[in-house]
DNA sequence: AAGTGGTCTAGACCACGTG
DNA sequence: ACGTGGTCTAGACCACTTG
């Protein structure tokens, strides 16, 4: 057994929801049934499901059982503009030595990204991988991918950012020095044109004690009651 | 006992964290002494203290402590532009019936928010309480500050918006219908004018399974390699 | 009445850090 | 050698839901 109980349990247990054996709306197996399927105890099947809960992948109901949840995913949305590359955000985070590395590798597409990109079947796309360290610290992995040929964000017009406190790939564990049970950061950026067409996508891991909030600071620009006023508040004076 | 052992315990130790009676950079007593000095047994102390990490309040160091947190937070910053109502985003997410209600008071200052706004003792400020609601299901509850007389966000340049999993005050509580141990999505709102003058401070609680992912779309507007270029891939082609 | 998840007890062993 | 937090066992009682 390389990992801790619970955290084997718990992975095979999202293996099982992930490949649609159990499939949204699905009870699990009780508590009792699953201590006795694993040949464990008590608080390993609580562990397991806690990690399972924390990524979204199940919903408790008291008394009632454990859910898998349906993957439709309602999420929070807001118009945003301009944006600044991860270097400099670290350098206005931050007065320690940063340090980028990258590394550029065309590969063939795998069905999710030929899905994204539109691409056939053989196409390759570029993945970069990109590692951030603040002082010697891990500060950040990611994963970038775009259809061979296209520069960057050049001709995007939407970007849809995603996060949430997900398990980390092995890859991003091992430069952000955490263990396979830890929780991380995890940032899912998606680049596109004003029809909807995916130029780039990114996911990003942080350390899970690096950032304890986001905060999203926007310029309003210059803002008259003309330009710009808050429906909410329009009627108070 | 009205709340579990270990909501208790949690919540006697976070005031002693924010009294300042257990400073940042401290170690807390070990788990045994916790045990003895609380009554309780090994998984209250651990989940006490699973709620405490959660709120960034400690940091555990395997084999050597819980540590209480420095305060100083580092967090994540991304300008935007534009943005929408509590309304409009709701309508956009949901089909549901979603009904908003709104009272507003003038208050005393509190010197938080003194500070905030740079008032004087003995002055008011407006304060609006906004609950809404998704089909009878409560969605989000917010109090907004600002000083009296001000029209919204007229005039504001800036929003800074934070995030963080975090416990609910009571009547916030009471309107999402979590328990006291539950740990809600929370978001705070400043609107400040360009020169950083604070022209409105709002907190909004959301219940913890409204959002399992919160997103940014920004709208970059027309885009061409001499108006916006990521640095990042500046020399890709 | 039986089963569920939530809470809790009272122990145990382990790997690692500090004296 | 001892104490630490991390993991785990093998039970227990409770409030509530379901057949």
């Amino acid at each position: 057994m390389a990992e801790s109980a619970y955290v084997d349990m718990s992975a095979d247990l999202a293996s099982k929801i992930r490949s649609g054996e159990y499939p949204p709306g699905l009870r699990l197996p009780s508590y009792s049934d699953l201590e006795a399927a694993y040949g464990v105890s008590n608080i390993v099947v609580r562990r397991a499901i806690d990690l399972l809960e924390l990524q979204g992948l199940v919903k408790r109901m008291p008394r009632k059982g454990v859910f898998v949840s349906s993957q439709t995913r309602l999420i929070r949305v807001s118009p945003e503009r301009q944006m600044e590359s991860a270097e400099e955000t670290y350098r206005h985070e931050s007065n320690g030595n940063i340090k980028v590395e990258r590394e550029v590798n065309d590969i063939l597409a795998s069905p999710w990204l030929r899905d994204e990109f539109k691409l056939s079947e053989g196409d390759a796309v570029t993945h970069t991988v990109t590692r951030a360290s603040d002082d010697g610290k891990p500060a950040s992995i990611s994963d970038t991918y775009q259809p061979i040929g296209r520069n960057g964000t050049d001709g995007a017009y939407w970007l849809e950012e995603t996060w949430r406190d997900d398990m980390a790939n092995p890859v991003h564990r091992a430069w952000l020095g955490v263990g396979i049970g830890t929780l991380v950061k995890k940032v899912h950026q998606r680049w596109s044109t004003r029809d909807g067409q995916t130029l780039m996508v990114s996911d990003v891991s942080y350390p899970p004690d690096r950032y304890d909030a986001f905060v999203f600071r926007m310029a309003l620009g210059p803002i008259d009651s003309d330009q710009f006023r808050d429906p909410d508040f329009r009627t108070q004076n």
